[in-house]
RNA sequence: GGCGGAGUAGCUCAGCUGGUUAGAGCAGGGGAAUCAUAAUCCCAAGGUCGGGGGUUCAAGUCCCUCCUCCGCUACCA
């Protein structure tokens, strides 16, 4: 037997500064939705989430709530393990970057760049906004109101001089883009690819690694009145969480390199120039690919505190229901693109694609076979045309949805599985099976056996983005769960298999108090 | 300022290396059916493909130019 396949996904680690937002669980779903699809697809899955918890942001928050720092942290990155529990988020493991363990990791990975001769001790001085975690040039800067803003970002910056430990980043640029030459997909979409090669041709600077103004990190082993720069311990969670520094441990054996980073459009420089390069340096292998993202706006606005319109993933699945929200994202949201999202659409994409079309196909059908059918898999005759028209359709939905995902179109998957639902509603009413009912009961038998195995294969596949659906879907017909993956697509559903009494799946969204919904 | 992307039916978008009457989904219009969560199905309608110029037998699809929007990035004393 051969080693199965493995998939190693991950998503960004949030940064504990607040509790989750929509883009959090928007990240977290998404992950979630190819994780299981990979699961689904016959792969070995690991699907790691967590926190990143150190800077001098984290600091201050704490601080300012009154908590020490791992106290603070404890507590927000609790309301985002509670937020992949309710969300339905399958991941294997959940790291913190307040873990003993990736302290171990961040300063043997630390000692690795240093060994390699990419480390030096230099100077650091400028204008620091803590909110960035980034310098400023004197002329990115604004003075209001006799305080000083980064005029990029528009946040506070302090004037900071300290001494700082520098990584050789501009050693690495030709490495950097022989990578992007040679692997294309290494950053996709495919546009943001070609902003980093354009980033990095223009030439790299040496990276500020360390930090002496705050104690909230990772100490620089040998030297430690200096903590290590966020983005290099934080990237490096992707390797603490598989054994590094034990390269040749089974964890980091089977899984390492990543199949993908999942992350926002925001890091996408850091994980595409940066984490490639600290990982060079190292002489670890890098991760395969990774992907960026985009945002989701409210109604055209970005979500901010400011505007006040930030929204809480609870609230989306409160108001909606867990699998129609999770399917509203993937499904109206190109996957890289960014989206903007509103309780119009929201209700339009419940009420038309999951009530109308593939629920009503389900409910149908199925009550048709609890009521005509002896609630039991009708025995087929010999297939029409017709039949075998809307069989292969489903059948050849795999193959389409598989290459959908490669490039992680998450979206025109659901589409590609849309257009079966589509196919299917138009045989349902093309055969009229309320017909044949009284002109030839034998043919309706056989155009209802095509219907719930049709069914039952849209359920196989709408499970990566809507599991409880689809499990509830695949429980009406009776369906053990060990014949739920796409391989059991091939097997046909048993002429004969006696079913359970039919209930509906998606409901029809009906507001409880209109202009109270969550998205306005 | 540089690099890149985008401007196609009311809305969201497809349209690969140029080639018959420019497509889909949704909304809107008409009709059919009645198994079903009043869901479904069919039909018609709807676009000077951002403006202008050019290449070509032929351009949404190539070239030039202008306008608008977006992303990345750099930056003027």
């Amino acid at each position: 037997m051969t080693a199965p396949k493995t998939f190693y996904i991950t998503t960004a680690i949030s940064y504990v500064n607040g509790p989750p937002h929509l883009g959090h669980a928007y990240e977290a779903i998404s992950t979630d939705v190819i994780a299981r699809f990979k699961r689904l697809d016959g792969y070995d899955v690991h699907f790691l989430t967590g926190t990143d918890e150190h800077g001098q942001k984290v600091e201050r928050s704490a601080q300012k709530a009154g908590k020490a720092p791992k106290a603070f942290c404890d507590e927000i990155s609790g309301l985002f393990q509670q937020m992949d529990r309710d969300l339905g988020i399958s991941n294997d493991d959940f790291i913190r970057t307040t873990e003993p363990k990736h302290y171990r990791s961040s300063q043997a990975i630390w000692r690795k760049l240093e060994a390699n001769g990419d480390i030096y001790l230099g100077k650091y001085a400028g204008w620091y906004s803590v909110r960035d975690e980034a310098f400023y040039g004197e002329d990115e800067t604004e003075i209001r109101d006799g305080r000083r803003f980064a005029r990029p970002t528009g946040t506070e910056v302090d004037w900071v001089e300290e001494p700082s430990y520098f990584f050789r980043l501009s050693a690495y640029q030709d490495k950097l883009l022989a990578l992007y030459e040679s692997q294309p997909d290494f950053v996709s979409p495919p546009h943001r690819r070609n902003e980093i090669v354009s980033f990095v041709r223009q030439g790299l600077a040496d990276l500020s690694i360390s930090r002496t103004s705050f104690k909230w990190g990772v100490p620089v082993p040998g030297d430690e009145k200096h903590i290590m720069y966020v983005w290099l311990d934080a990237l490096t969670n992707y390797i603490t969480a598989v054994g590094y520094p034990d390269v040749e441990s089974p964890a980091f054996r089977k899984w390492w390199p990543a199949d993908v980073h999942i992350i926002g459009k925001d890091i996408v420089r850091f994980h595409t120039v940066y984490w490639p390069a600290f990982l060079m340096s190292a002489g670890v292998p890098l991760p395969k690919r990774v992907f960026g993202h985009g945002f989701l706006n409210i109604k055209g606005q970005k979500m901010s505190k400011s505007v006040g319109n930030v929204l809480a993933p609870a609230e989306m699945k409160a108001e909606f229901g867990l699998d129609p929200m999770r399917y509203f994202l993937m499904r109206e949201v190109p996957y890289g693109s960014d989206g903007d999202i509103s309780t119009d659409v929201i209700v339009h994409r419940i009420n038309g694609d999951l009530a109308n079309d593939l629920g009503n196909l389900a409910q149908r059908v199925l009550s048709f076979v609890a009521k005509n059918a002896g609630s039991a898999v009708p025995q087929p005759g010999p297939f029409t045309a017709d039949d075998e028209a809307l069989l292969a359709a489903a059948r050849g939905a795999l193959p389409a949805i598989r290459a959908e995902m490669e490039d992680f179109a998450i979206h025109r998957m659901l589409e590609a599985i849309w257009r079966v639902v589509a196919e299917a509603n138009r045989y349902v009413d093309k055969q009229a099976p309320w017909t044949l009912r009284k002109t030839d009961p034998a043919r309706m038998a056989t155009v209802l056996y095509v219907c719930i195995e049709v069914i039952r294969q849209l359920a196989i596949y709408i499970q990566p983005v809507m599991p409880g659906s689809g499990a509830k879907l695949l429980d009406q017909l009776a369906a053990p769960a060990d014949v739920r993956a796409f391989a059991d697509i091939a097997t046909p559903i048993a002429a004969g298999t006696k079913l359970p009494p039919p209930q509906a799946v998606f409901p029809r969204y009906v507001a409880a108090d209109p202009g109270a919904a969550a998205a306005g």
